[in-house]
DNA sequence: AATGAATGAGGCTTCATTCAT
DNA sequence: CATGAATGAAGCCTCATTCAT
């Protein structure tokens, strides 16, 4: 358990700081990033760095663990949507959206990351999961598709969009779109290879 | 020097072990695999490398290259086959089975490799691009599709399993398939943002 | 300045409390005990140590202060014990069993401390050699034993023990006995190497 | 194993400086010695000590396990001396001889360190029983001592003379010599404290 | 031509010390 | 006064690259 104490005014801006200069630098630089670079980039020294995440690992793991909390939030709202497809359509919209740089490899790679981020990852799964069957009930998306397989083609349209030099900011859309009628049981083929398992055992 | 002289036997024989170790130990670890790692796989010294690729990033750009080459080859063969469709189908089968490892990140981190590379990208490029027009011609995709959607999407299913553990070898056909379907054009929903540049000046 | 001005009284507690947190971290953890952990262990923010001792050699200084002024108070009594050789014995007893614990190579490291450190080995010197002066003069030790050669073999009971693993705490005593008897008359062969200089000027 | 293939002459060169470099570098400035200070001190590149031995505590243990696998030589040639008591102070001697410096905390701190160190340590203890064990029925030493005492006391002279500021280079005998008087039978005074066991278990 | 030894820049991390709260 | 946040020097180690053998 992280006894969050309030933590004194300074620390607190100073730890923003670095989560976004470390979140900037690794969406650029990808997984190398320097620790002497993100603190520069945060404008602190390189100690404090590390007097907020004991490790470099740490630190990527706080970014990622907001991430996916944040994410996971939005995702629950939308269980309750009246639309379950355009429900599955908008969180994976603000799954792109929420991430508009180089995805942070932060579904792979967190699995040697803090064990909170594994626990957060299982709960936004989880979610990923329903919205995928409500979704798939109502004939949103074809019958063949698992939360598996949005969990994987959640990232791809950021993925696909860091390789355009000066891309638009909202470019993505356009792939997203795409996928997602790839997603939809109109006009669907019938899939040549059957799903992987799910992420997590208990699904 | 582009001047291709006909190298020792024994010399090309290296050469050849040390592209086929590279590859493998790049698709392993990925992009920070070691020299020295590399050199030990192809049983050669650390010196021997060196004295084939002056850089890493010479030798990275010299596996790119042999796959980008491949790669257009048989964009080029399916240009003249009967059904466009099935021949833009098949040339995305080609390149993600060509690389079913990790993917390189070829085409982008290609930007800074050498002029050679830059070429042999700009063939590819346009092979796509003819590809796709004549799919696009005959109906088989949508026609607000471009040659550079698909060159961003090329990857894609190479990417989106690369997140799972254990990956069955062939599952990127899955998502091949359903990424496919969301070009056709039946059921298409318009899509919200225009593509992307063509990335290459003259087309 | 060393007007030792009163202290307030919790300013006076958390100096105790610093310098026992202290003893017992370097006698654990040896000289590269973290301020840090003294800190933490003594129940005091990080602060407050540089506040009472401006150096991490002056905590250690102070500490072996302390201990050396002891020592030298228990010898300065001795001095008027009715047998002179088990006055010495008793002298290294009560060295050896006052540090029990890991030495803090008082002895030497000490030259580099402040010169209260210094002033005050000095007295102890002097009165050790006192002491072996009358032991010797007693016939409870060798004639040709001086006062830095009991001066020198004072901590070996404590630094031999320190090697084994999970020694009984007295078990220093044994070798004080050993060396001890080493120091006596009986049975002595001829030392063949000359006494140091005595490690005082003007002793 | 260690399969010491021949080792380029430079290379053997190099590996001579460094164990030398680093004897002495650990002698003057203990186990904090840093790595550079080696390095510049052996008049080779940083990289080339980690060439050389992989980690900084490989580095002392390469220079323990000389140290003790010549001792250990030393003493097995001893077990076949006329004198058993001749032959122990002989040891002793050629214990505290060879390390005229500081003495590098090799049997303690050296339980941390490789596996090599560990064996040859156990060996070196048992040739010192053999010695004393023979001492001690030829009447050399009393009857109250182990092997595990004189293993303890071998340090002693070194270490007590390692407080001199400019010690002559045999001090050192002087208290060998007296150490060693305190082991002889004679006038020997009932020890206080059993001995340590015996710091290798089948002993 | 091949080898592997040497190099040194650069990365992560620790810690004594200073300073704002 | 006390606290603990910030700092930056220094330490260990990795690795691409150069060079002697």
């Amino acid at each position: 358990m992280t006894s969050t104490r309030p933590l004194r005014a300074d620390a607190a801006r100073n730890r923003r700081l670095l989560l976004a200069a470390a979140a900037d630098e690794f969406a650029e630089r990808g997984l190398d990033a320097s620790v002497a670079d993100i603190a520069r980039r945060a404008g602190v020294g390189k100690g404090t760095v590390f007097r907020h995440f004991a490790t470099k690992g740490d630190l990527l793991a706080a970014i990622v663990l907001d991430r996916i909390d944040a994410l996971n939030a939005a995702g629950e709202q939308l269980l309750d949507a009246a639309d379950p497809g355009l429900a599955l359509l908008e969180f994976l919209t603000v799954a792109a959206d929420q991430q508009q740089q180089r995805d942070l490899s932060f579904l792979q790679e967190a699995g040697e990351l803090n064990a909170d981020v594994i626990r957060a990852r299982e709960r936004m799964f989880c979610t990923v999961h329903k919205l995928v069957d409500r979704a798939r009930e109502h004939g949103a998306v074809r019958v063949d598709i698992t939360g598996a397989d949005v969990i994987l083609l959640m990232c791809a349209p950021n993925y696909v969009t860091s390789y355009v030099p000066d891309a638009p900011p909202d470019l993505w859309r356009r792939y997203l779109s795409i996928i997602f009628d790839g997603l939809r049981p109109q006009g669907a083929h019938p899939l040549p290879h059957p799903p992987p398992a799910a992420p997590i055992p208990g699904i």
